[in-house]
DNA sequence: ATGGTATATTCAAGGTACTTGAGTAGATAC
DNA sequence: GTATCTACTCAAGTACCTTGAATATACCAT
């Protein structure tokens, strides 16, 4: 069943990413958190609306996700300079270390796999899944 | 990245079946029920700690599962002939239906997606996805 | 300009799916 | 037959989400 076969790697994944987190000193980081860093805007700031619709979860869910960061350290709220109800989300220097290093991890166990796999067959399998996704388009 | 393109089908899984679930009068059965009926004795009955193992939860959080099966009527408790501290948990008629009900959505939709992908394309990446997790193998 | 509506966020309460700790009943070992 | 181990349940707490309601600000039509 197809089932077991995509969980069971993304499970790995998601534990490869949360363990090298912990490893790194960012043990407060948890799979939650990353949409975060993978869509806020660095420069400018984001607002939590526009978080929460990328990361599919409530306004609220998010805006609770970011007090968790930001009482951690790694990002802050600014005011938005065109918009007085909302307030823009930017990572701090601390909150900029988080999307590097998952991108380091989530490289690192790519590598591991395509080792252990064969390159040749990891890439195909890639492909592969990418195709489904672009035939399926949920 | 492998990441998502591992989330997205598993997702889609996920949610395919919820809905199956759901238009077959079985809303009531969620994601972390499922593995109950994947794995407990459909003749004798399970115990909660052995169901618990398989389904990688304490046997606290099982025995809430089964409650709330109990409770929807999807299975009964029955003492353990052969040892007293054990209850064994046992499918009903209506418990019974689920694990082919599963069987059938996710059937459906491996077929659906191997006819968007190709059914060739779509054996290999099965065959793939079996490969990575022989030799990943976590 | 002002009144009505829409938007951005936060506070509050509640639900689900887990966890660990503690207690009880029954089984097992010496 | 006492001590220990096991199966289960009860209780309390946590993580991560939800919807509903309140507040502040923006926008838009008259």
């Amino acid at each position: 069943m197809i089932g077991e076969l995509l969980r069971n790697p993304n499970a790995a994944r998601v534990r490869h990413v949360e363990r090298g987190f912990a490893a790194a000193g960012h043990g407060a980081i948890h799979p939650p958190h990353l949409p975060v860093f993978e869509y806020v805007d660095y420069e400018r700031g984001s607002r939590i609306t526009d978080l929460a619709r990328h990361a599919n979860v409530s306004p609220q869910a998010m805006s609770e996700v970011v007090d968790y960061l930001e009482r951690h350290g790694y990002v802050e709220r600014l005011r938005d300079p065109v918009d007085g109800r909302a307030r823009l989300v930017r990572p701090t220097a601390r909150g900029r270390e988080i999307y590097a290093l998952a991108g380091r991890l989530v490289r690192g166990l790519e590598d591991e796999w395509s080792a252990r796999l064969g390159a040749r067959k990891f890439r195909l399998l890639k492909r592969l899944l990418g195709e489904l996704w672009d035939a399926v388009g949920d």
